[in-house]
DNA sequence: CGGCGTTATTGATCAGGGTCAATGAAAGCG
DNA sequence: CGCTTTCATTGACCCTGATCAATAACGCCG
């Protein structure tokens, strides 16, 4: 059994609508399992017995052509939902890219846990309903701008996500991705020669310094909300 | 007040989890509203203080850039529900893209209302799922297809979308567009000129016929799939 | 520390799709 | 019915970003 009441995203993961009482039953429900980076979860197309809430690591959404090019459809952190309740297959593959830790649940199970507690539910909803307004903001990004801009949007989208204190204006100014080049260039619509020449552009421009092959910090915050348009 | 009990998305609309009571409440609240085609109902970046239900007629979910390029991020058909529940403003903009007929409701009420009610919530995100899985679908399109590959996505998706019974496998051969070029230009992420290129190509290669300006016939459903990618 | 595998950078070239411009076809209207 | 306006098609040219290829930097491990 899961100890729910000590889970270090008890508070911001849905679960944080729960009562002690109703976050014991869940417990009984749920099993950690660690999976390592590189490790797929869920494949695109098949049927999703699964879904999890991510205590720790980060994983990605992605969708991919017949012949092979892949794009990432989504980014997930810690405390955040994966899987797709109510019943449909996924259609994306779900793979960790880093060592993680998630809280498994038989999707039939949730779902019928769901049911029983609207609040969860309203939880879940909210979190779809940001989701697809990330989604659609994206959509914008892979339809409509060049790839400077697409690489400025990533550094500027990251510097919010990754920042420890989410919603408050100050954005992490340094940071380390959870990326390689290949993964950003498949968030980006872009290939990662294309990639690695923006980020080398910025770094020559002086907006952003490149301490090591993930880490970055941002010197021109404004520059850099100039440039992504 | 709104006969809900005659409505024609009765049974298609999130309305349909509420039993005739319920729905004699809802429709206290709710008003019918005529637009026409062009017409703006919530503004990017705009606090949008209505929610709604599509009776009749299409609308479009447009993302814009600072300079005027558009990206159309959804689109709407009758029985879908339009607007942010839950206090967010509005990341991208509505416009109607043919006269259209929706039951409007203020935000603040219809969220007060949902929260009473679970079924109506869960038909809520359940829709919101499936529209999350669609955008995500076509990330995949705009980050990764080339154009041809766009443009025989675009037609496989509609043909589903417009077809008269929704799920059956007999996607219309035949069918009205309600789009015009530049629109399925923005849906693509491509220009006119491109879009344009591609339909008459796949005209030439006997692939469709276009008898009008807004009308697609589907000759070889296959090849299409296979130019799909 | 040195060697190897992986990942990133840089360069040269090419092509898909954008841009600019002109023409053509439909729809709307007096 | 013809005129105007809007929308779509077609052509010529160019540029951004993809592709192909080589080199460089990093990280890992013995």
């Amino acid at each position: 059994m899961t100890d729910c009441l000590s889970c270090i995203v008890r508070n911001r993961a849905i679960c944080a609508s729960l009562r002690p009482d109703e976050l014991l039953l869940l417990g009984w429900m749920g099993r950690r399992q660690r999976v390592s980076s590189g490790h797929t979860l869920l494949w695109e197309g098949d049927d999703a017995p699964v879904v999890a809430n991510v205590l720790e690591g980060v994983l990605k959404l992605v969708a991919a052509t017949a012949d092979g090019r892949e794009q990432i459809v989504g980014i997930v952190f810690p405390s955040d939902f994966i899987g797709r309740p109510f019943g449909k297959e996924s259609p994306y593959s779900v793979s960790a890219i880093s060592e993680a830790e998630l809280c498994i649940f038989h999707r039939d199970q949730f779902d019928e846990f769901a049911g029983d507690h609207p609040d969860l539910q309203q939880k879940l909803l909210r979190r779809t309903l940001g989701e697809l307004d990330r989604a659609r903001r994206w959509m914008l990004l892979l339809g409509r701008k060049s790839a400077s801009e697409k690489a400025a949007s990533f550094l500027l989208e990251m510097a919010e996500r990754l920042s420890p204190s989410p919603g408050a204006a100050d954005a992490a100014r340094g940071f380390e991705l959870p990326f390689g080049r290949q993964q950003i260039a498949d968030i980006l619509g872009l290939t990662i020669e294309t990639t690695s020449r923006q980020f080398t552009k910025m770094r020559a421009d002086g907006l952003i310094d490149l301490p090591s092959r993930r880490k970055v910090v941002i010197n021109d915050l404004a520059a850099l909300n100039e440039m992504a348009g």
